[in-house]
DNA sequence: CGTATCCTGACC
DNA sequence: GGTCAGGATACG
């Protein structure tokens, strides 16, 4: 599920269950896990008290008493689980935290694909993120300088963090579509004005989304709001009723309305 | 720049 | 049995 509004709700997920809570117990349970998070070093969590929970593009971040941070990647399809002591460990279960009050919370993740890395004191790298998408930094100035230089399509730059942090693949394409924008036009030759539409169409749908997820994550029923153009190959456009297409950009599905949606 | 790669499941 | 999947990176 992890786009930026999914992975703030996660955030929230993790924080009500870790925050201020000493760490008594991880499991890495694949190997693809364990590749970025060896045991020697899962083990040295052990007695660490979570002091602070955030999130930073699609990166859920946790401050520890250590002064090291864990960060976990969801990458396609990493969810958080809570689970009381007892309880049964879900199907995909990849690693589990537990907590000083028998909380664990368990990465669960079907692909494997989520990767957890602990930072040492001091050596935490730099994001190498651009501004999140409901910063005020990241406004049509900043677009203008980032994208100045990218002859790729707009929508292949979108997924770029480090233009703008936490877009992926949907939200990406319902942004193009809110601006009006065809995914296809090369990155450096939008106009300011319509620069300004797309930081406008981002934070719309973003924004949307972030309500969408917090109300309906974990709900058995999907959101009854769904998406303007992805997923939507042959269906009527919204705004114009012309039929969604869909196209390959750089492996990856784009959705659009070659209707209403111009370069 | 495109493509392969990490994984596994759902679906045709 | 092949294709595709909401991510990101490595490689040619």
């Amino acid at each position: 599920m992890p786009e930026l509004p999914e992975v703030e709700y996660a955030a929230t997920v993790a924080r009500a269950a870790s925050h201020g809570r000493t760490i008594t117990s991880v499991r890495v349970l694949h190997a693809s896990q364990r590749r970025h998070l060896p045991a020697r070093v899962a083990r040295s969590l052990i007695g660490d008290r979570v002091t602070a929970v955030d999130r930073r593009g699609k990166v859920q971040r946790f401050h520890l008493a250590s002064g090291r941070r864990l960060d976990v990647h969801f990458r396609m399809t990493g969810d958080w689980t809570v689970a009381r002591e007892g309880d049964p460990l879900p199907r995909f279960a990849r690693a589990v935290l537990t907590m000083d009050d028998g909380t664990s919370l368990v990465l669960d993740d079907p692909r494997a694909l989520s990767v957890l890395t602990l930072h040492a004191t001091g050596t935490t790298p730099e994001d190498r993120l651009g501004p999140e998408a409901t910063d005020r930094a990241f406004d049509a100035r900043w677009l203008r300088q980032a994208l100045a230089t990218r002859r790729v399509s707009i929508k292949q730059a979108l997924l770029d963090q480090r233009v703008v942090a936490g877009l992926g693949n949907i939200y990406a394409a319902e942004a193009l579509w809110e601006a009006r924008i065809d995914p296809r036009t090369p990155a450096n030759r939008l106009s300011p004005k319509r620069l300004q539409t797309l930081v406008r169409g981002i934070r719309t749908v973003i924004r949307r989304a972030v309500r969408n997820a917090s109300r309906y994550y974990g709900a058995e029923r999907e959101s009854p709001a769904r998406f303007k153009v992805y997923d939507r190959e042959g269906l009527p456009c919204p705004r114009c009723g012309r039929p969604i297409r869909r196209i390959t950009q750089a492996g990856r599905s784009t959705y659009f309305c070659a209707g209403c949606q111009k370069s």
